[in-house]
This record gives C-alpha cells, structure tokens and sequence, in this order.
RNA sequence: GCCCGGGUGGGGUAGGGGUUAUCCUAUAGGACUGUGGAUCCUUCGACUCGGGUUCGAUUCCCGACCCGGGCCCCA
C-alpha cells in the first residue's frame, strides 16, 4: 500500500532543497552580522501559550492533541509566542537589547492554496528591550536587507498602530478590535457598513477614513493636522528618517493593521508580486507580549518572513557543485578508496558501488553531470599516477596522484 | 468551512462504454569487463479511491481524497 504525504505538506528532492539551504544560510549569514543570535524553541508547546497570545479563536486552525499525561499540545503556528515565551523563562536578566533570530517549521490547519501550506518554513527576528525608533528602524531596515540578499524584490509599508489607535480611546476594545480587523482587510464597504452599526461618533469616524487612506511623504504633516501633536508622532518622524538614512524606499500606509491588542506602534508589511493572493513576503511590528507570559512588561520588535513565499519569488541560484568520480577497476579498489578519500577534503566526491564496468562507471558520471573523472585501473596504478579527465571537454592525462587535488583545481576548476 | 478547475507508469502525455491503454522521457540491465555523451535491444512501471448506471466503467453520474486557483482566515 502506497501512502500519501499529509494534505498541505510537502518533500523537498534534492535540487530543491539544496536551493532552500542555501537561501536559508543567506538569511542566516545576514542576521548574524547584524548582531542577531539564533535560538531554537520546542516544536509543541502548551496550547494556552497561543491562545493567550491570540485568542480562543485560533484553535480552529491549530494543530493540537492532548498527550499522555493529558496536557493540551499544539504544534507551534508561529513563532514569536515560543520565543516571547523562553525570554520571559530564560533570558530577562541578560544584557539589553537581546537580540535573536529564529528559523523553523511552523503547521497551521488551513486550506493549502498558492504559498500557504500546512507545515510551513518561517524566519524571524526580535529585538527585545527597546521601543525606540532606532530599534524600528533597524528591524525593518535588516528585513529589507535579508529579502535582498535572498533576491527578492518587495514593497515596503509602514504604519503605526498609536495613531490609529488613538481615534479610538475611550472605546469597547471589542469595538477598536473589529474597527482594526476591517481597515486590515481594505475591507471599506464592510468598515462603513460597521460604522454604521456601532452609531460611530461622526468625527472620529472622517478622521478615521481620512487616515487610512493617507500614503506618501507628507503624510506625517497631514496626520499631525488631522489629529493633532501625538508623542507617537515625533518617534515616527524620526523613524522615516532613519528609514531615509538607511536608503529604503517605503510608502508610508496607515492602513496596515492588526486585530490584535498586543501590538503597540510602528508595524510593517513587504509584498512581493508574482505570489497570487498571498503576497505578502514578511510582516512585522513593534509589540508587547512578555507581560502575558508571565514576565515585566517589556517593548519589543520583529519580523517574520515567510520562508516558503520568498522561495516562490526569489532570483538567486545556488553555485554549481563540481563533483569527480573516481573510476576504478576490481584490482584497484582499494587504491581507488584512499584517492577518493583524499580528494572529499576539496570537493564532492562519488564512487560506484554497483559493481558497474569501466565504461558504466563513466556513463554514471556523465549521467550526473561530474566535471572530471579520476580514472585509477591497474596502468595507471603500476605508475603510480592516475588519469584525470575532463568530462567537458573528453580531454585526459596523466598525472602524478599528488598532484590530482592541484591539478583538479588549477586545470578543471578554474 | 465555502466556490471553481483538475487527477492516466517516477516525470510529461495520447486515448476513450468492450483496446494487448499510445508515445516521449527517466530508472535498471545489455549490445560494450580500460573510457562517457549517440544508437539499438530488453526490463520495470499507470487509468486516485468508493458507490451508482450498464451485460460490461479507466471512460458516464455521485461522493470522498489529493492537487491548483479563489473566498474565509492570516497570530
């Protein structure tokens, strides 16, 4: 009986994920030269840890179990609660800002569609400790320097969560909740339709549509005369500012929004196109979650990048991996074995173990596209030598086995 | 959970109420046990599953599953 893979999973073969490793130590590599440490939490955590974080309406789309014990499991859907959840448990008394980057699977129950799947792959990045623009703007300012070096093309929007925020004091959180839910869905018709309902004051209600549809540079100035001088302003100034002094391109989009309360100010998405729907590359925020976790309150601020989305749309391709193989005979295996061995210490390396004839073993390295074989029969073995040829050009000689690596790397290799 | 489209060897396909189910490619072996790419031969290998209609279903109908696209959701 054949079995299936799980709906919404996926087998990487080898080309692919060859492809997705080097991608993902491209990211890897970015983070840690700007400071970010990589941790690793458990794959299942207690399913309170999300529903805490997000709410009992994300059980529809949780993976969960009870285990043995009868302890209510989930498999992680995300990351940033697993990571808020180990500072609160293990890192509160190391120096500030800690600084940390993750990168793991992640499995939601949904309908698997273009770019969304049921286990899926996310990177992310958290500063922990500050609620400074610098901070912000560093966060968003490495996202847009990993989706470079990954090749990916993105729109960078910015918003704050503060000044949208503040139209609305005083209100139900219920009511500010759903408000937020439908400016994040560009949903108009269902925001006025909403309006309407809750009998908004007239107002909050102008200032609010008018700021959502506010983009641009002078953005800034128009909300100040909108709504007046917010604290919340003058650190989002600074930060578009610092946006500039990194060289980014940004548009600036009061229309990005969170249904969550956790959220506090400055947020950001990067879209990509070519993705269908979901186009959405990376999301990020500053954000306070340790204090529901048991911990002080303490600001925070991250990304996450949406590892399988950016595979969809990135334009870098791995290096070539030159391979040889070693051609043997039945007499000169066991010379053939040491050679082999020497020469892994410089590259990718393969030998046959099929019991394949001379000319079999030839067909299997050209079938495998290797650059050279290091021929090693019983000639070449009574002088000491082995033949090296170059399967491009079919071109071979006779060199001293000494010199195989050097000539490999001087001749072949380039 | 909802809507639309689709499922034929490992990959790509032709076909169609009764066929030995087509072709290409890939794999393994051989022609060819000291020299690859070409050619030829052999081998392996498929109608997603379950019901229904029918004398007979891979083909028609329904459902499930899976894939793709969209909705919902998006922590």
């Amino acid at each position: 009986m054949k079995i299936s893979k799980p709906r919404g999973t996926r087998d990487f073969l080898p080309l692919e994920n060859h492809k997705r490793r080097y991608i993902e130590n491209r990211l890897r590599d970015c983070a840690l030269r700007w400071g970010y440490q990589e941790i690793k939490t458990p794959t299942f955590e207690h399913i309170e840890l999300f529903t805490v974080k997000s709410g009992e309406g994300i059980l529809g789309e949780i993976y969960n179990f009870k285990d043995k014990g009868d302890r209510e499991i989930a498999l992680r859907p995300e990351l940033t609660a697993p990571v808020m959840r180990m500072y609160v448990n293990e890192l509160t008394s190391v120096p500030k800002p800690v600084k940390l980057y993750y990168f793991d699977n992640c499995f939601r129950y949904e309908r698997p569609q273009k770019g969304r799947f049921r286990e899926f792959w996310q990177f992310g990045v958290e500063l922990i400790g500050s609620q400074r623009p610098e901070a912000d703007s560093e966060i968003i300012a490495l996202a847009c320097q990993m989706l470079k070096e990954a090749g990916v093309d993105g729109d960078l929007h910015i918003g704050h969560l503060g000044i949208i925020r503040s139209l609305f004091e005083g209100q139900d959180s219920e009511v500010s909740s759903q408000i937020m839910r439908l400016v994040d869905k560009k949903d108009d018709k269902g925001l006025d339709e909403y309006l309407d309902k809750i009998n908004a004051d007239i107002e909050m209600r102008d200032k609010l549509v008018k700021l959502i549809n506010l983009t641009g540079s002078s953005a800034v100035d128009e909300v100040r005369t909108l709504i007046g001088d917010l604290p919340q302003l003058s650190d989002f100034r600074t930060l578009l500012e610092l946006m500039d002094i990194y060289g980014l391109e940004y548009t600036v989009d009061f229309g990005i929004a969170r249904g969550l309360d956790y959220y506090t100010g400055m947020v950001f998405e990067i879209y990509s196109s070519g993705l269908g729907a979901q186009n959405q590359v990376c999301g990020g925020g500053s954000y306070g979650l340790a204090h529901l976790f048991g911990g002080q309150k303490i600001a925070s601020t991250g990304f996450a990048i949406g590892f399988d989305r950016i595979m969809e749309v990135c334009t870098i391709e791995p290096p070539v991996q030159e391979r040889a193989v070693v051609v043997y005979s039945e007499q000169t295996y066991k010379e053939a074995i040491r050679i082999a061995t020497d020469l892994k210490k410089h590259m990718i390396v393969d030998m046959d173990v099929m019991g394949r004839s001379f000319g079999a073993q030839l067909k299997y390295a050209n079938a495998i596209g290797a650059r050279c074989a290091v021929i090693i029969g019983e000639d070449e073995a009574a002088l000491g030598k082995v033949s090296l040829k170059d399967m491009d050009s079919g071109k071979q000689v006779l060199v001293d086995k000494n010199d195989l690596q050097n000539h490999i790397a001087t001749y072949i290799l380039k």
